[in-house]
DNA sequence: TTTT
DNA sequence: TTTT
């Protein structure tokens, strides 16, 4: 009887951390952000960035290996999930991340530009990159994470 | 160029909390809980709550103080934002909300039902709790569908 | 590289059809109401609705077989789609239907009120209704927020 | 007591075309393209088209009239709108429109691509695009189309 | 009528 | 730490 849903639009803000649990699932850490921008009484646009821990398991942190890279522009759909951990200090902590179950690579990476950002080396692959989201005509459920410890 | 929208159906924790800014802005505060069941390994059903630190302003922090309490059933519709403060040790820690920006009223209060949860006796204010945002359609049949092919 | 999502929470118009393919894949049609209530120029409170036509395969269309009933308030969401058929005398129309991916139950069916809306006489059942996603949360208050500055 | 919301990201059809009521409000009307890709029984892949009419109001009429063009890709959020109208014959026909309430310009113009494309000779005014979507620090209340016969 |  |  609920629901959990993000959708964000924004910039990747570091190439993406892969890492294989144990059971050699695949999970995708990175930040994105979303930035508002508003004009403060004094007639002053004044812009905020947000900053969102994007988690992707199995095929879409595949995905994301291959094609997410700083400074793209990402569609993502997900979920929200706060989990506490212990610092350093033994003091438990949380930490909000965007378990995302969809994602659409937008425009076009930023070094295919002209305007010379140049970060990026990888062009060619982008021509090739597959739809992250595919309808299947047998809709077979999206496989869940139970057994993952998070 | 972004965009950062959350979507959330649950329940309310707890009465919203209401303050008021020196400006004179009402602000309310409240948990909001949506859950997920699946199915773990061993067959057995699992359901994983989670909470969301709800902030709303001004009008809707007015509509929260009248009629969302304990245990209703809400739609809201927002944004994340992640802000920092200092703990008590002056350590810099991190809090992330939903700030709302549409709340729908859903279903009926709790205090309705014959299931005897019984936390609120307001009964009576809920049945005329307006939406906050759109009205009850009037159940008139659909009109001008009789001749398509539905 | 595309998004086509819609999110509706209305109220049904009518009892489902019910249908199964030769495939005997089930579906199930029925109108949701959604509605807008602005104020007019002279002061007039103007509501108006928005008829959509559901459609759910599958899982969803047994579900909604076993639960949905007119009047019910749902939570649809889905993707939007239109297709052309040739009317009575050949020519080409359109119809525009929503595909249910996700649905939840919302709030209790509309014979459980006490205010006397009373088209329905299946109450016993809604009561049982499960939820077509996830479950209800206990209400246990949220932890972890104790000595967190909300 | 409802939500009618529909997001997209998809690509423009067709330039819009832009009308002025007689009351001075502009609006602008585009298609807009989402598709859909799955593998089909045959493993061949198969893609399907939507074609969404959009309508946008106003300030959004304005940003379209600048900057949306022909194979622009776009985030729409707004509502799903049927409407009536007599065809030639006189008879009732009905058309679905998006009201486009939020637009964002995704990924840069197709005529800045190296690739060719070349419809487009507006390349500069893209780099000084502003956000189409503005959260003023007042909270004002966004104005609604109330007066308009929609 | 778009795009990958 | 991104982007316009």
């Amino acid at each position: 009887m609920s629901v959990n849903k993000v959708i964000l639009v924004g910039n990747v803000g570091k190439d993406p951390e892969i890492r294989h649990l144990d059971s050699g699932v695949a999970v995708a850490n990175f930040p994105l952000a979303t930035s508002e921008t508003y004009t403060a009484k004094n007639g002053e646009k004044v812009t905020t960035t947000e900053w969102h821990n994007i988690v992707l398991w199995r095929g879409l942190a595949d995905v994301a290996e291959k094609y997410v890279t700083k400074g793209r522009q990402l569609y993502i759909e997900g979920r929200i999930r706060t989990r506490s951990y212990d610092d350093k200090d033994g003091n438990k902590r949380y930490t909000t991340e965007i378990y995302g179950d969809v994602m659409q690579l937008l425009g076009s990476a930023p070094g295919n530009q002209s305007s010379g950002g140049g970060n990026s080396s990888n062009t060619s692959q982008q021509a090739s990159a597959p739809s992250s989201q595919v309808n299947e005509p047998d809709f077979s459920e999206p496989e869940g994470d139970e057994d993952l410890p998070f």
